[in-house]
DNA sequence: CAAGATAAGTTCGATATCAAACAAATCGAA
DNA sequence: TTCGATTTGTTTGATATCGAACTTATCTTG
């Protein structure tokens, strides 16, 4: 059997593993490129939260917001706080169920979330050519599958 | 012109940002995966720097390794002397830099480096198939053509 | 050689995050 | 209906990380 032959057509937990290093750095580097586009006051998990709610819709609960953003509560509950003193946001409780409250955009929130996303925009669209979108848009299918892989499987005990 | 067909062979800045939305999910979820393999006193940065001293060898000084892990001096400072108080790594100052110090493994380090892999290794091996494998294997000349890409244009200023 | 510039680590104050304990409201079963 | 169990959000103490100031050592340039 021929050796070359055999490492160009058989992938392992090799490719795995490069895999998951090179979408980690993907990562850090593309964080690094929207912290550039933020003000210095605003960190980039209070631009998720603020994206998150002009994306998918407010009047989410914290609990919500702590479901999208993979932290815990007390991490939403303080950054929900800031960004009420920011003036992003207003929260009033919730009618149905008085220990929930909700969560609102205000208009600078929603300006905010609009600006931020068109200097990102617009750095990004300064370096992509038509062919780097071929290839993010080619390489979808995998990554969500391998995404969707893990979610299935966040459940599994190690050892 | 078929919107249908072009939307099928189109790409663009749509197909970037569902990339690096997948990106992050990814990364969250695979993090969350290694979490569960460190025991509760260790950090997943602490087991990244153990990490990179197997794999790229030891010796290395805090600045070099400040720049693998995308942190600051003031973190790897930190972050060294947790490890070498729990006895991963030891130090010494640099001969030819007296300014400078050189990090090393303890065998205790690299034995906790080895059995972390190990757990991280099965964990993944449980749920992932040979189909897995080729699809992450397929996606990967994408994933390291975009990173490069992003690494060339870190310096580009947004606005 | 001397003095300013640069470089490597540390220290310090601030903040984001977490885990655990807590408070308040709702739910559910006896 | 009532009381324990669950759920939602906050508080608290600890830690990881950062930016900036600082210390010490090296380099550069006159």
């Amino acid at each position: 059997m021929n050796v070359d032959r055999q490492r160009n057509t058989s992938y392992g937990p090799a490719e795995a593993f490069a895999y998951f290093i090179e979408a980690c750095e993907t990562v850090h580097l593309s964080e690094a490129m929207l912290d550039r586009c933020l003000p210095d006051d605003m960190h980039r998990s209070h631009f998720y939260i603020v994206n998150h709610l002009v994306r998918l819709g407010d009047g989410q609960t914290p609990l919500q917001i702590t479901a999208a953003m993979h932290v815990t509560k007390a991490t939403v509950s303080n950054s929900l706080a800031l960004l009420e003193k920011r003036g992003f946001v207003k929260t009033r409780p919730c009618d149905l169920d008085a220990r929930s409250k909700q969560v609102f955009l205000t208009e600078r929130g929603r300006e905010f979330q609009k600006q931020t996303i068109g200097t990102l925009a617009a750095l990004f669209g300064s370096f992509l050519r038509q062919d780097d979108y071929r290839i993010m848009g080619e390489a979808l299918p995998g990554l969500v599958a391998i995404r969707r892989l893990l979610q299935d499987n966040s459940g599994v005990a190690p050892g």
